[in-house]
DNA sequence: CATGATATAGGACACAGTGTCCGATAAATT
DNA sequence: AATTTATCGGACACTGTGTCCTATATCATG
C-alpha cells in the first residue's frame, strides 16, 4: 500500500475515532450508532471523519484489524512459550478465552448481542486464519485427511463461536480453563464420549 | 393473540410483500433493500405497507416465522417416518440439508453472504429449538450429563451452521447424504477419529 | 344486489442520516 | 519563518423513513 503516515494530527484523530466507536459499542447496537455520535464523542469535525474513512463500515473494519494484529501476536506468544508439550492442537482457544475474560465488556458488546454482520464476519475470518495455521502445521499427521481442511477449519471456528457466545451470555462464570476444556472435549472427541472429571 | 384474519385483501397484500422481500434477497443485501423496493416489486402502496408492518425488520421476522413452521413440520415428518431405527440422534440434519438443496438460491441468499443479523439470529433460534427438542428426548441416556444441555445445543447448532455455510459456498456440490455424514461424524465423534471412507 | 365497513393508493409532510464541497483557521513539517 | 497539510464548521443535495389524510376500490353481509 502507498501509505505515507507521518502527521501527528492524523494519528490523533484516527485514534480518537476508533476509541469513540468502541466506546459507543458498549452503549448501543452497530446500526444505531451514527457518524454524528462518533464524531461528537471523539470531538472531531464531521468533515474530518470523511477525510479518513469512507463511512461507518470503513472505520469499523480498520478498527477490527487492530484487534487482529493483537490476537495474532498473542497467538504467536502462546505457541512459543508452551513449546510442543502436551496438547498444542487447538492452542488458540485458551488464550482466546483468557483474552476475552480480560475484556469482557468489549467482547460481550462485539460478539454477543450487538456487533453487526461486519464484526461477526471479520472476527470469524480472524479465527479462521488462526485455526488454519494451526491445522496446517499438524497436517496429515493425526487428523483424518479424508475431510477437506477448510471444512474442518470452519467447523472448529463455528463451534468455538458458539461455545464462546454461550459463555458470554452467562457472563463468563466458568473460568477460562474450564470452558476451554469443554470446548476441546467437544471438538476433538465429539459429544458422545463421556466428559472428563 | 387477538388476530382476526378474514379479508382477502390483507392476505393478498401480505403474501405479495413477503414474496417481494424474498425475491429481493436474491438480488441484494438486506440493508440495501428499501421499503420502496419492496412495495414496488409487490405493486403495493407504500402507506399500505405500514398498515401491516412497523418496518422492514417486522416484515422480515414474520416472513421467517413462516419458514419456521415449514421446518418444524418437515422435522416432525422425518421423525415419524424413520421411526426409531438406527441413528435418530441428530435427525434434524439430513432433512435440513435436503431442504436446503431444494431451495439453494434462497438459502444461499439468506444464510450465505447476504441475510443480515436478523435472519441469522432467527435461523439459529429455529435450529436451536429443533436440536433442543431432540436432545430432550434422548436426555441423560447416552450423552454426558456433565455438560450443560444448552451448551451442547449451541455447539451443535454452531457446528451445523458452519458446515452448511461451507457447503453452500461450494454450491452444494456434495450430495446431502455425504455432507450430512461428515457433519454427524464431526459432531458425534470429533475431528480426531478417522473418517468413514 | 345494495350497503356499510374496511383496505388500499397516492401524495404531502416532517425528520434523520449520509456524503460532498468549500473557505477560514489551526497545527504540523521542513 | 515559511509552507504544507489537517481540521473545523457550515451549507447543500440527496435518500430513506414513518405519519397522516382523503378519495377510491374492494370485500363481507344482510
Amino acid at each position: 500500500m502507498s501509505e505515507k503516515k507521518a502527521d501527528r494530527r492524523t494519528l490523533r484523530t484516527q485514534g480518537l475515532l476508533q476509541e469513540a466507536l468502541i466506546s459507543l459499542f458498549l452503549e448501543k447496537d452497530y446500526e444505531a450508532v451514527t457518524i454524528k455520535d462518533i464524531v461528537d464523542k471523539a470531538n472531531v469535525g464531521r468533515s474530518t471523519f470523511y477525510a479518513h474513512y469512507t463511512g461507518k463500515d470503513d472505520l469499523l473494519r480498520l478498527s477490527i484489524e487492530r484487534l487482529r494484529e493483537f490476537l495474532v501476536e498473542k497467538q504467536r506468544e502462546a505457541m512459543a512459550t508452551k513449546g510442543d508439550n502436551g496438547q498444542h492442537l487447538l492452542g488458540f482457544s485458551l488464550p482466546m478465552f483468557e483474552h476475552t475474560r480480560d475484556h469482557l465488556d468489549l467482547y460481550r458488546a462485539l460478539v454477543g448481542g450487538r456487533g453487526g454482520t461486519i464484526v461477526l464476519r471479520q472476527f470469524r475470518e480472524i479465527l479462521s486464519d488462526l485455526v488454519r495455521n494451526e491445522l496446517a502445521e499438524t497436517a496429515t499427521k493425526d487428523s483424518a485427511d479424508a475431510m477437506p481442511q477448510e471444512l474442518v477449519v470452519q467447523f472448529v471456528v463455528g463451534a468455538f463461536m458458539a461455545v464462546m457466545t454461550w459463555w458470554l451470555d452467562r457472563k463468563a462464570r466458568l473460568p477460562p480453563e474450564k470452558i476451554d476444556a469443554v470446548f476441546r472435549q467437544m471438538v476433538l472427541q465429539g459429544i458422545l464420549s463421556p466428559a472428563p472429571s
